[in-house]
DNA sequence: CCACCGCTAGGACGATTGACCTAGATTGTC
DNA sequence: GACAATCTAGGTCAATCGTCCTAGCGGTGG
């Protein structure tokens, strides 16, 4: 707490706000009476609309990282750590079904927008996959770790999706489950399995 | 042809920028250039935009059974029948890597800005999923077919959303493939495998 | 020939957008 | 205590948003 609160709280919301709501219809008032300082004063700290996004993403992309940093001290086992990955679709799940994933949104948003930003928003994507391939690695998947991890996510990412879509809680518990059964039966096997 | 050849018009196009745009981002005057018709002859048409979107849903409804009806047509076997589904992924490809899957990305953005007609959107993923169940209950799945469908319609909205992300092509290959390999570990098992 | 009606064009509306400016308040430093 | 840098508030800007109005076009029926 140096110098930069207001700034930092800007962030913050903005973050939540672009989540909740999405980039685009978020405006520069919305972050305004969210933080409760005027219009004007916002100038101040980010010239444009794009470099409150920009701080969004690397806030995000620094917390991401904190979050698998910790979660390598939680849990021991490389099954434990991507349990934990897998387990923020239980943890988040209110949120999730009322706007989706965080990352995925954002992305296919910056997408359609056509937006500059759209590969820095992938890069919180690329932490977690190396991240998880990390851990497969450690599962004995040598050259198949990367693959697994990508599927992974590309599981979580279908989940979150459906789930927003339907708003079905038990849904996702379902899928979970599905997930730790996958999870399970990769472990050490030579012959690749789906 | 009878009668609303421009309204149509209007609502292909309207259907085409919603997906590549976005609703939000896409403005009557977008519309109207596309169409190739003045903003104020919009009005005569359609008196808000969402009414616009309502009419963009029920042409995606329309579309989406015609096009299952087709498959059934086309496919003689329910495995072939889903596999015409996953080729989605493959036939779409380019524009899924730009714009990702044009009913996930409706739904998502859809539920961020707290639109009514979110649940009517997510009725075209009904339409996939219940065909789907179906095609697996033919395959001798009974009680499971339901929950393989919406396994299916997931497994495909993540490598869409992946997909726009990356921008890569050889991984949608790459995950249908193991879509394939899944879809034919399924036929008639008695255990359940996810 | 005229009255009518569906369709179109183009402008105008109030509101809101991102962006910007200026004046005052606050803070820190010598 | 004076001064400079930083922060804040509130207003203004042109542009664009969804919405709406009206005048004119073209064909059809009486």
């Amino acid at each position: 707490m140096t110098v930069p609160v207001t700034r930092d709280l800007i962030v913050e919301r903005a973050d939540d706000l672009f989540y909740e709501g999405g980039f685009e219809a978020t405006s520069f008032a919305d972050i305004a009476v969210a933080v409760g300082i005027s219009r004007g004063n916002f100038y101040h700290h980010f010239k444009t609309k794009d470099a409150i996004l920009d701080a969004v993403i690397s806030r995000r992309l620094r917390r991401t990282a904190e979050m698998l940093e910790a979660w390598k001290a939680e849990g021991s086992t490389p099954r434990e750590r991507i349990l934990s990955f897998i387990h923020i679709l239980v943890v988040n799940r209110t949120k999730i079904m009322a706007f989706g994933c965080p990352v995925g949104t954002l992305c296919s948003e910056l997408a359609k927008l056509d937006h500059g930003a759209q590969s820095r928003a992938a890069k919180i994507f690329s932490l977690f996959r190396d991240w998880l391939a990390v851990q497969f690695r450690a599962l004995g998947l040598e050259d198949e770790a990367e693959e697994r991890a990508m599927h992974l996510l590309t599981w979580s990412q279908g989940v979150a999706v459906m789930a927003s879509a339907y708003r079905d809680e038990a849904f996702i518990h379902r899928e979970v489950a599905g997930i730790e059964r996958w999870l399970d039966d990769q472990s050490g096997m030579s012959i690749p399995q789906n």
